[in-house]
DNA sequence: CTTCATAGATTACATATGTAATCAATCGCG
DNA sequence: CGCGATTGATTACATATGTAATCTATGAAG
């Protein structure tokens, strides 16, 4: 039960809740982003201070989830993961300690309790439909 | 974005990791157990000492959402919240967190990326379908 | 050149979490 | 009755996380 020592190959290192706003940030930077950029970003939408963002683009770095270049004496940084992957990551994480893994029934639940558009729910049925013609027999 | 200081009402004291498969344990017990049986039905499945086990079972008590009675000079553990509720309420935050929110891009994405059964497909669509009519126009 | 504003680096500190060990009371056993 | 086993209570300690402040180098302004 016991997480192995990272290895830094290992996405592993799991991002925390502040953090994924920072990485959000970045994410919908197209190309790279100096931190002031980030800073500015976040601001629209937190109450954090420039240096906390600051604080959290250094661990995201450490985590190795960021890379930067350096541009003059600032830093433009950029993913070094996608958030799909990441996504995947959480999502699974979350699927197995709430739901012990089971798709169906997280599935279930959230169709059920959450509000979804008629356009969800076409989109969704439409997934749904492919499927289950691509599955097995 | 700062969490408000706890209010004993609010169910929020958001429960660990570890935290949240003791809960497990004693969600699946019928009525109340005692801190032995949460600790063998834990064993079963980690590795955590006894000990440990105690702590999770204190701190999910001082958290409120678990109760107990004594029964001589043990204690009987029973859930303050249901299971049902914590996932709604772990379901909401992870849906804030990593999807914006968005219910049907969550639901879309795990379509997509996990394993569904026929019947976990059959059971989803016929969620859906009710979910259409029920919905306003 | 001196000074201030900035950028990144380092350090700080409280609370949460994982993971126990130690303490104190007590119940059953010999 | 005395003692070890067991139960809950208290304390411990490292790492993670939220939230910054301080330190250091440097480029821009005067």
């Amino acid at each position: 039960m016991k997480a192995p020592p990272n290895t830094q190959s290992n996405i592993r290192a799991s991002i925390s809740d502040a953090e994924w706003q920072v990485m959000d940030a970045i994410w919908s930077t197209p190309s790279a982003a100096a931190a002031a950029e980030v800073i500015a970003s976040l601001q629209a939408r937190t109450d954090w201070s420039p240096r906390t963002i600051k604080t959290m683009l250094n661990r995201l770095v450490k985590k190795g989830v960021l890379h930067y270049q350096a541009d003059g004496r600032r830093y433009l940084y950029r993913a070094a993961v996608t958030r799909e992957k990441c996504v995947r990551v959480q999502g699974r994480s979350f699927l197995d300690r709430v739901f012990g893994g089971q798709a169906g029934a997280m599935l279930a639940h959230f169709a059920k309790h959450e509000k979804l558009s008629k356009k969800d729910i076409e989109e969704l049925k439409s997934i749904l439909e492919q499927k289950s013609s691509a599955a097995h027999e």
